[in-house]
DNA sequence: TCTTACTAGTTGAACGTTCAATTTGTCTTG
DNA sequence: CAAGACAAATTGAACGTTCAACTAGTAAGA
């Protein structure tokens, strides 16, 4: 039981601004993308792992990965968007637990169209208020928190099917 | 109708590095919280907003504001930690509309058990993989992202009850 | 004063996420 | 080739958030 080693003002200050930014982007970005394609952000990104995916289709476990979900949240996820036609579920010959998502044409049409205007949201909310000089220390910064934080990801996510 | 000005590669390679250490960052200490103290982030923001005020309460358009929740979400929230507690509601008598949010004696004990752990998780997975040059930068950076995001949002706030 | 416009706050429904099962199929080892 | 352990994926309930009303009280102008 070791003493707790709080923040020091800078730090509580930072931090402070850190969550705030990071609040506001997230919330922002949510919301033009609900406003302009009618889907949230995990939905998008959902689309562009498959999009990226050789013959756009995945299965779900690594789909899942690519997106950073859950296996249930993205279950959920491909459901919505099956029901929406953007996706759509095909039985898998190798392991006949499993299942490919594949993007349809439609999905393909939608991720396509929303693509522009969620570039410049991110561009103008983003890369349009940092100097090149920030956004290389923003992409170390970020580099280091995500490094540290994958081993303790992939453990969460290794638990999910034991308990 | 001007051309879309699409990301670089580095760009590309920042916004996604960005996009999962933001993420994991905050399911980590999303998870933890739940964990530790079974409240989800946003709750402690509002109790932590208490506990700074003026004899730790506000009125609710304050809190909302402080905590950056919708009136909505506040609501609910509220009425949530109300049932647990730790928040308790007091007419106005300034304004009949309006109340006082106030933090509990059980509310206050339940912040201050929470708190060690928490800034321990912000510690352990923020600070300590950057340097101070680092966080001195991240610092300048969130109030660039912050300060650009907050008449856009400001503006979403004023929109609420209009509509 | 009456009327209209506005503000504070709440509510219920719809949505997305989490959590804890559950189903179905594969792998392993005796 | 059984039997149990394990893995892929789904499901339903509970939770928190958003959205669009809605209630009730205040402010302003005629």
């Amino acid at each position: 039981m070791s003493e707790v080693r709080w923040l020091s003002d800078e730090e509580q200050a930072v931090w402070r601004s850190y969550l705030a930014a990071t609040t506001m982007l997230r919330e922002h970005i949510e919301r033009r993308l609900q406003r302009d394609a009618q889907m949230p952000q995990t939905y998008y990104e959902v689309l562009v792992a498959l999009s990226e995916a050789p013959d756009m289709k995945l299965r779900m476990s690594e789909l899942a990965d690519a997106s950073r979900s859950s296996r249930s949240k993205l279950s959920h996820a491909v459901n919505r968007m099956e029901r929406s036609g953007w996706i759509s579920r095909d039985d898998c010959d190798v392991d006949r637990r499993g299942s490919w998502a594949r993007l349809t044409e439609k999905g393909f049409a939608v991720i396509h169209a929303a693509a522009p205007d969620h570039v410049t949201t991110v561009r103008e909310a983003l890369f349009d208020v940092l100097t090149p000089e920030q956004v290389r220390q923003l992409g170390e910064i970020s580099a280091a928190i995500a490094g540290n934080l994958a081993g303790e990801c992939a453990k969460v996510r290794a638990e999910e099917g034991t308990l």
